[in-house]
DNA sequence: CAACCTAATTGAAACGTTTCAAAAAGGATT
DNA sequence: AATCCTTTTTGAAACGTTTCAATTAGGTTG
């Protein structure tokens, strides 16, 4: 037996293809009584609606694309890994409605470029979800411009408001440093992404606000930026015992950056949790499992990025933007001993 | 403008639509010097065909269905992340091709069940790719009797031939076992996947073989199976060291797993390196950042799946299964020093 | 009951593609 | 020049859907 169509439907109970397609999605039009009984056709023939039918014909795409930059490093790296949870939870919103997922892989921000070009002009999607929102995001730019809908992961400094949903990226480093403060800390390092991201900003503005409450002159040079990767905490790991007057405590922006630096130190013969505490912002919940287990600031991340899709649909409904932001607290999960700052910043 | 379609083309060059299309997919009807010009057009157009009108009329969908499972608690733990390299390998070989891919979640082999009928059935997809392969695997049963095309990532045990990409696993393991037994090991513990995926079993076949090979009788109390994640390396190791007689090393089957066990030792005082070697197989390169890290069989993973997007475009094409079956061997990255086995199974 | 209004239904066209029987165009052979 | 092949091109139908002008049915009103 074939695959039910409107066509079919129409046969089976008498009425015409248009009024079977009304029917269907529940046009005001069509006698109530009429769309019960053909409602009902629909479901004893087990009617699914042909989307390529459908995109035919309205020329919409029912697809919602998803920028997903993997950076050239990123099979040696430990980078992208929160994709996989990003794409679950945006899936999961999508679930039950006619729209699809569909993943963009993109290199660069000038590639995201001619990759949105593409899904702008060819219709390829209808509307646009990415990350790692930028200062002045050429990305946000044109598709404002083209008055394209999209829902970024991260705030932007765009005049105009969009749909974003946002780690509150300044009260995670306020309160991871305000916290190491309160434990006696006075020389903290931040292990940061790279400072064109908005949110690496926001890091640092929090960290900053933390130190000044205390009265601490911010020194630059315990401030590191680079990719999210394990190799970037490693390399601020190793930069930072080279410096004549050492932190006791250093605050990273992953897992794959805190599990660096702890694999630094352990290869300089640190012993952390002695000689150097480490804070992390969490994206799986790997960190537990860390030699040894830091204490985390953690957001399920795939909960939040469910909230990506659910705006993109009520985006793609034409919602204002006032509804469709949201900034997420992480909360903090302790699993070192509060550690107090050594007397001076002891060697081994 | 519009977009180019085979009406605005054949209206440009005077054709008929039927012949524009026949020669833009170059049927042999259409003359040599026609087809030039009908070619030309279409490039200077920007041509690109329409894929929903081309599926309307063909009734393709011109999709690849990955299944990936996603356990429930994978979200709480460190499983699947393989996928996001297994998708980025496989999107990167349907590059260029008219296939596009397409991620169904699935949560356990019920449900890929239910999930394949529905391809099948529904027309959701003209091919699927999946891994994890078990003894008598249903869905390779099911996709056999409904000579439904399909790459599986893993071989399988069915009589009849299919396509297929793998690791050889029992290799791997023989390696990894002759290795520790030459460095003096007795007693080494076996860390693997659960008892009915395939590879587990030619994990511990290999195993076996090196142990047999040094007249060495193998110890079920050293073999553990379970999810592979974090917390089942974690509970194997917790578990080793209840045992009287305990091992001097360990093999696990991937990264999470040895993520599990090195966190355990750490938390029992073990010092990996000098009490247990560990050795694992790698997913992503990432246990290089392990606390201490171990010696590993790697498999460039990306790469990997790429051959699984190949094949299944070889395998729609028709290609025989003896085209499409490869077996890949690991490498081994040597990163403990050759640890020899201590004199006795030492404890803290 | 005729006339009118509103509510409900119909029919046909259109989206972009492929496919295939039929027609047209060329050549070669008588 | 008539006939017959072969090569090339055409025209129309079909895939499943939406949309909208036109038609019909069903009531109300005068």
């Amino acid at each position: 037996m074939a695959r039910a169509t409107i066509k079919s439907i129409a046969k089976e109970t008498g009425y015409s293809v248009g009024t079977v397609s009304n029917a269907l999605r529940g046009a005001a039009s069509v006698k109530e009584k009429t769309r019960q009984e053909i409602q009902a056709a629909a479901t004893r023939l087990g009617y699914r609606v042909n989307m390529d039918g459908l995109k035919l014909r309205t020329n919409k795409s029912y697809r919602i694309a998803v920028l997903v930059s993997v950076s050239p490093d990123a099979a040696e790296e430990w980078e992208g890994v929160e994709f996989t949870r990003i794409l679950a939870g945006i899936s999961a919103a999508l679930q039950g409605s006619r729209y699809e997922m569909s993943v963009f892989n993109v290199a660069d921000i000038p590639d995201a470029m001619a990759t949105l070009a593409r899904i702008v002009q060819d219709g390829l999607a209808d509307g646009v979800i990415f990350s790692g929102t930028l200062h002045g995001d050429p990305r946000i730019v044109y598709l404002q411009q083209n008055a394209f809908p999209f829902v970024t992961m991260g705030m932007s400094d765009s005049e105009t408001p969009h749909a974003f949903v946002d780690f509150d990226s300044q009260a995670a480093a306020f309160d991871a440093t305000a916290r190491l403060v309160r434990l006696g800390h006075r020389r903290i390092a931040l292990v940061n992404p790279p400072t064109e991201l908005i949110y690496a900003r926001q890091r640092q503005t929090g960290y900053e606000q933390a130190l000044a409450n205390a009265q601490i002159a911010p020194d630059p040079a315990l401030i590191f930026n680079g990719p999210t990767t394990a190799r970037t905490g490693q390399h601020s790991f190793d930069a930072l015992m080279r410096l004549p007057d050492r932190p006791t405590a250093c605050i990273c922006a992953n897992e794959a950056m805190t599990l660096g630096v702890l694999s630094a130190a352990h290869a300089a013969g640190f012993q952390v949790g002695r000689d150097l505490v480490v804070i992390s912002t969490d994206d799986l919940q790997l960190s537990r499992y860390f030699v040894p287990p830091p204490s985390t600031y953690y957001v399920p991340i795939e909960e939040t990025s469910r909230l990506l899709g659910e705006y993109m649909l009520k985006a793609l409904d034409g919602a204002d933007p006032s509804e469709t932001q949201k900034k997420i607290r992480a909360t903090l999960i302790e699993r070192q001993p509060d550690t107090p700052a050594p007397q001076t910043a002891s060697i081994k």
